[in-house]
DNA sequence: CGTGCTATTGACGAGACTCAACGAAAGTGG
DNA sequence: CCACTTTCGTTGAGTCTCGTCAATAGCACG
C-alpha cells in the first residue's frame, strides 16, 4: 500500500468525484487524510466478510462488486467506474467482494476519518448523497436489464451500458471501446452463461450491429438497432 | 391533497425515518414545511416523465417504483416500505412511476424546501445517505435474486424478502404476513410470468414450506428450507 | 512450442414462456 | 342482498429459449 501524497490538482476525476464538491482548502484537508493505492487486475480491495474500515474514490480503472452464492458462483452486483465511490458507509455488513477488473488507482481513506470529514464538511455529505443516488439509478438500470428480457436484449443492453461508461461524456456513448469484463463476468452480471453471451455476441456481429476485434474490443456499428433491442 | 399539519409525536416511523436523525426542534421545523398525503391503492404519486417537485417519507402502506418498456410492460424496480424515502434528489430524470400498492400515508415535502432543510441540518443529509445506502443494498439484493436462479429460488427469495419487510424488527422475519403485491407484480419483479410464479407458489405449498390463505396471505411453515432455496 | 485460460460453436435436454380454459375474488349496479 | 362483470389466480398442454455437456479454436505466458 503506497502512501503517496494526494495530488488533487492533476487528478483526472477531480471534477466529477465526491470531493469535487469541496472548496480548495477543504479538499486539501481531505487529501491529508487519504492516500493513493494501486490495484492490479484481479486484486481485491475488500474481501467478503471483511469489516470494511476504509472507503475510496476510484480514480482510474474499473472495479466490480460481487457476492457469492453458497455454491461459490460469483454474482456481479455492480461495476464501479472512475469517480465512483466505494465503501458502504452505513449498509448492513454485506458479503460483497470488491475486485479490480483492470489495473486501477484509488484514493483511499479510513472510514472513521472520512466520516469525520463528512460531519465537518456538509457539502461532502451532499455530494456522497448524489453519488449514492446515481449508484441507485445504475442499480435499477441493471435490474431493468435483468428483468424479463431475452438473452439477446440483455447482451445488447449491457453493450450500451458499457459504451456509456466508456465515454467521458455521459450523453453520447463511445462508438468503440474495450469491454472491461470477461465473458464470464458479463454472464455473471446478466444472469446468463458464458456460452449464451458468446452466442448472442456472435449473432449481433452476424447481423451487423457490432464488430468485434480481439476478445475485448467492441465497435458499435448500428447503434440505433442496438438501442431498439437493449434500450 | 389534504394539508393536515404533521404530528410527529404519534408517527409510526418516527424512530426509523430520515427525520429521526433530527433534534426535537429541528424536526418541528421540518414538520412545518411538510404535510400529510393519503394515497389509495393504485393511485400514483409521481408519474413517469414528471419532473418530480416533491419528495416524501412513507409512513404506512407500500409503494412500487416501476419503469415501462417500449411495449408497455411494467417492470418493478423497487418496493418502498414504511420509513422509506422517495424522491430521487439528484438522480438523472428517470422515467419511473411511483404507485401505491396498498392504501398509504406519506409525509410530503416540496423538493426545494427539503433541499434547503438538508443544507441547514447536516444530520438530515447523513440520514438520507444512510437510507440511500440501504436502498442500494436492497437493490443489490434484488439483483442477486434476479441473477441466474431458478424460478423456484426466485419466488422463495422474494417471499423471504417480503417477510423481512413485513416485520418491524429487521433481524427476524415475520412468520405470517400479506403479500403487498399481486402475482403479476411479483412476476414483474422477478422477471417471470404470472403462471410460473403461481406454479412455484403451489409447489412450495405442496412441499410444505409455506401455507397460503386467500390470495395474499402467506404463512411460512419451514423457514429453514425456504432460506436454503432463496437465501 | 507447449501450457493454461478464455472464447466460440454444436447437440441435446430441462425449464420457463405462450396459449388456453377454468375457478375465485372483488367491485358494480340494480 | 344478489346477479353481473371484471379482474386475478390456478392449472394444463405444447413450444422454444437457454443451460448443460463436450469438443475445438484463439491468445498470452513462459
Amino acid at each position: 500500500m503506497s502512501a503517496n501524497p494526494l495530488s488533487c490538482a492533476t487528478c483526472p476525476v477531480r471534477s466529477r468525484a465526491a470531493c469535487s464538491a469541496l472548496r480548495e482548502e477543504e479538499r486539501g484537508e481531505l487529501a491529508r487524510i487519504g492516500h493513493h493505492q494501486r490495484l492490479r487486475r484481479g486484486q481485491t480491495l475488500f474481501a467478503a466478510h471483511d469489516e470494511p474500515a476504509h472507503c475510496a474514490t476510484l480514480i482510474s480503472g474499473a472495479l466490480k462488486i460481487s457476492s457469492f452464492g453458497e455454491d461459490g458462483t460469483e454474482r456481479i452486483l455492480s461495476l464501479v467506474h472512475p469517480a465512483g465511490f466505494i465503501g458502504e458507509m452505513f449498509a448492513p455488513v454485506a458479503d460483497h467482494q470488491i475486485v479490480a477488473l483492470t489495473d486501477s488507482k484509488l484514493c483511499v481513506f479510513s472510514k472513521r476519518d472520512y466520516e469525520r470529514a463528512v460531519e465537518r464538511f456538509p457539502a461532502l455529505g451532499r455530494a456522497l448523497l448524489r453519488r449514492s443516488a446515481e449508484d441507485l439509478f445504475e442499480s435499477r438500470a441493471l435490474i431493468d436489464l435483468l428483468g424479463r428480457r431475452s438473452s439477446l436484449q440483455k447482451v445488447s443492453g449491457m453493450l450500451l451500458a458499457m459504451a456509456r461508461a466508456a465515454s467521458d461524456s455521459p450523453c453520447h456513448p463511445a462508438a468503440t471501446f474495450d469491454l472491461p469484463v470477461t465473458r464470464g463476468e458479463m454472464a455473471g452480471m446478466l444472469g446468463l452463461t458464458i456460452e449464451t453471451v458468446s452466442r448472442q455476441l456472435s449473432k449481433l456481429e452476424r447481423d451487423g450491429l457490432i464488430h468485434r476485434s480481439g476478445t475485448r474490443g467492441i465497435e458499435i456499428v448500428d447503434a440505433a438497432r442496438l438501442g431498439r433491442l437493449g434500450g
